[in-house]
DNA sequence: CCTTGACCTGGAGCGCACTCCAGACCCCAG
DNA sequence: CTGGGGTCTGGAGTGCGCTCCAGGTCAAGG
């Protein structure tokens, strides 16, 4: 079973140590092993979970929220349930999310467009600016 | 020529009138007319200004950077391709930030699936989980 | 053994983008 | 002309998610 340091799981995860540390602190990061000396040993299991949590982060969870996840995956079988519709539930804000951003895409594309036609019409000497 | 109250701006353009105060304040928003009594009267022009401010909020622009832009449109004409070179620059953060939401959000549905799957076998009293 | 770089803890500090507040002023419906 | 809700200013405060620090411990190569 690989096993791995924090400075490897670091790197892995995307997540400084400080921010591995702050996760343990606050419940999201839980049973982590250590050595006898008191290091952090990280598992594929633990890479796994700080898979997910990068996920529900990267999609713009509040971490209370994830704390109630991670609580409740750490509860048992009778959370799943709960732990579906938590997800589904976010799912449907990355949803509106995803449109929101992609209608401000458009939205920026368009400015862009403008900016391209006013900057080649500069070059033939034309004239000011109005609004959008 | 329509003008609005701050407390209309506030509910045509979805920011709080603390953030409109707050944008004049950082000179996000310059030039913003007045009553002679010293309170704040918007025009369509300043709402396709804040629809702007609100499209480069949404997509993530830290608020430094628009203020570079807001001061690049007060300057005149030859700040153009500097302008166009920001927004590129930004859309380009975008597509990447879209890409990213999307990994994510299909990350996510394997996990519901997953928590769907789990669900409907309890019902038929099956077992344990197991990573990802 | 010794060095030296990685790692530990608890707690303070930070950057961002607002948000709230006190105390005063404005303005319009009645 | 008055009442009351809307608005003003300057400045302090908030919430989030880390990030940094001091002062010490650990562990692997030479």
């Amino acid at each position: 079973m690989t096993v791995y340091t924090p400075a490897e799981t670091a790197r892995r995860s995307g997540f400084t140590l400080d921010t591995l540390r702050y996760y343990e602190k606050i419940g999201l990061l839980a049973d982590i092993d250590r050595t006898r000396g008191g290091q952090r040993v990280f598992t594929d299991d633990d890479l796994d979970w700080l898979s997910v949590l990068r996920c529900l982060r990267d999609t713009g969870m509040p971490i209370a929220q994830m704390c109630v996840f991670a609580e409740m995956s750490r509860a048992g079988t009778e959370t799943e349930t709960d732990r579906l519709a938590l997800l589904r539930d976010h799912a449907l804000r990355v949803q509106e999310q995803m449109r929101l951003l992609d209608q401000q895409h458009e939205h920026l594309q368009g400015k862009i467009r403008y900016y391209e036609r006013r900057v080649a019409g500069s070059a033939r000497g034309e004239t000011r600016e109005v609004g959008l």
